[in-house]
DNA sequence: TATCTTGTGGTCAATGGGACAATAAGATAT
DNA sequence: ATATCTTATTGTCCCATTGACCACAAGATA
């Protein structure tokens, strides 16, 4: 167990693990995206031999001295150079036989982020780094393909408890981005006055007095979420459900 | 970090490690218990000079070789010789500085057990176990009080969303029992024929066609949770709210 | 000016929840 | 036996919310 090799994993740095890290001890994060009212996922190409062609969750391990959401935070930035995303802990996974060479336990955390940040992330480590459609995963390693099931089912029922499905648009949106958004994630038809009228009362959004730019149609008004606005609701017994 | 003291914690024999533990990650269980309608907790009491009066989540290390839900079971078990239960993963802590001698993550899980249960419990470690209300706790040892809070958050939040409540009644129960668990969870208060109308027209409880026995009024009818008829609900789309 | 697309507001019936009154069934006290 | 107490259970009314659908408005394009 002193000896391990460094396993296969969707490191920045694969090979050189520093002195002090708890090796048995792993990040995954889950970053989902939208592109088009499509749900995608953020996955690393795995270019050691042993993997070859297949895709993994981006992760590695946490370091000694590191809390564990740091830890999250620092491979996600390394990897996409995102900050001040909504990093969220999922869940455990430490199936004995999950990791072929050793006894790893990972810790999946997950990540919203909007198509706004696209380009950052694909600037940085070319190819080895794509969003991946979440209807058509490739191969992936381990059982990643078993973390990124039990994300997308927390993820659909998060979104419809919890006000976070925000994180997925840019800051400023229309009513019928967010429409499209839940419609994408939750896989049904909304009916769109209805939908308007159920989110405008929760008063959560506020106008930007801005309109949409460059439409081929009636330019839609644009809102912003209002986190404030949540925080004190939600202290007075406010509960978001969609 | 290959020679850590095995620190003080809730064992069943605290000293005595196995040669294959993973040292640096543990299990801590939350059991949620229900007394007179009113929400307790499983907590173990410190011997140890160091942590002298002090209390503490029931667990331990996890073996080398077993996977996560089954070291929570075997803690649990050893600790209170109750299985089949509702056994769910809550949160993994992980704070660089909430273990005092060495970086310790630990993996909690929660619990749900019936008043019934309480006697197994009481039987097996004498004084050192015992339920302590949830609302006036005792010292405890590291970071247990804010896993506790967490725990309560999530479970005052599941309850509403989850049935889940059930574990905590007897198998058989009236509909008066049910209400004043969620009111104790909850802390409210709820109207008797709405909470009546509401539960049954979920169809989750099948009437026991028997009657409360040894009461000073009108005997109530028990019911019993309906698990299947629950799981072919949420198929259909069905959720529970509360 | 016509027409197309999407935004935004309105209506109406059905549903569901909260407040509360009323009645039923037992148990106990006199 | 009767009154009285406690809890169980049913009923009813009102209002908020939901869902289905219609209609109009605002721009953009032909």
């Amino acid at each position: 167990m002193s000896n391990i090799v460094a396993p296969a994993h969707s490191h920045v740095e694969p090979l050189n693990l520093p002195q002090d890290v708890i090796k048995a001890l792993s990040i995954d994060n889950l970053v989902f995206g939208l592109d088009n009212d499509e749900l995608k996922i953020l996955l690393v190409k795995q270019t050691d031999p042993m993997h070859q062609g297949k895709w993994a969750l981006p992760g590695g391990w946490i370091r000694y001295d590191e809390n564990l959401r740091d830890a999250a935070y620092r491979l996600l930035e390394e990897l996409t150079g995102v900050k001040q995303l909504y990093l969220e802990q999922l869940k455990t996974f430490g199936r004995v036989d999950r990791f072929p060479t050793e006894r790893v336990v990972t810790i999946a955390y997950y990540a919203l982020v909007s198509a706004e940040h696209y380009s950052l992330v694909a600037g940085q480590s070319a190819a080895d780094v794509s969003w991946q459609r979440i209807n058509a995963l490739p191969d992936l390693i381990y059982d990643h393909a078993e973390i990124i099931a039990h994300g997308m089912k927390f993820l659909r029922h998060q979104v419809r408890h919890q006000p976070i499905g925000f994180n997925l648009l840019p800051e400023k949106f229309t009513l019928l981005q967010l429409q499209a958004l839940y419609e994408a994630i939750l896989d049904t038809k909304l009916d769109k006055p209805n939908f308007r009228r159920k989110i405008m009362k929760m008063n959560l959004l506020t106008p930007c007095n801005e309109k949409q730019q460059g439409v081929p149609h009636r330019a839609a008004n644009l809102y912003r979420f209002d986190s404030d606005a949540y925080q004190h609701l939600s202290e007075s017994g406010f509960s978001f459900e969609i």
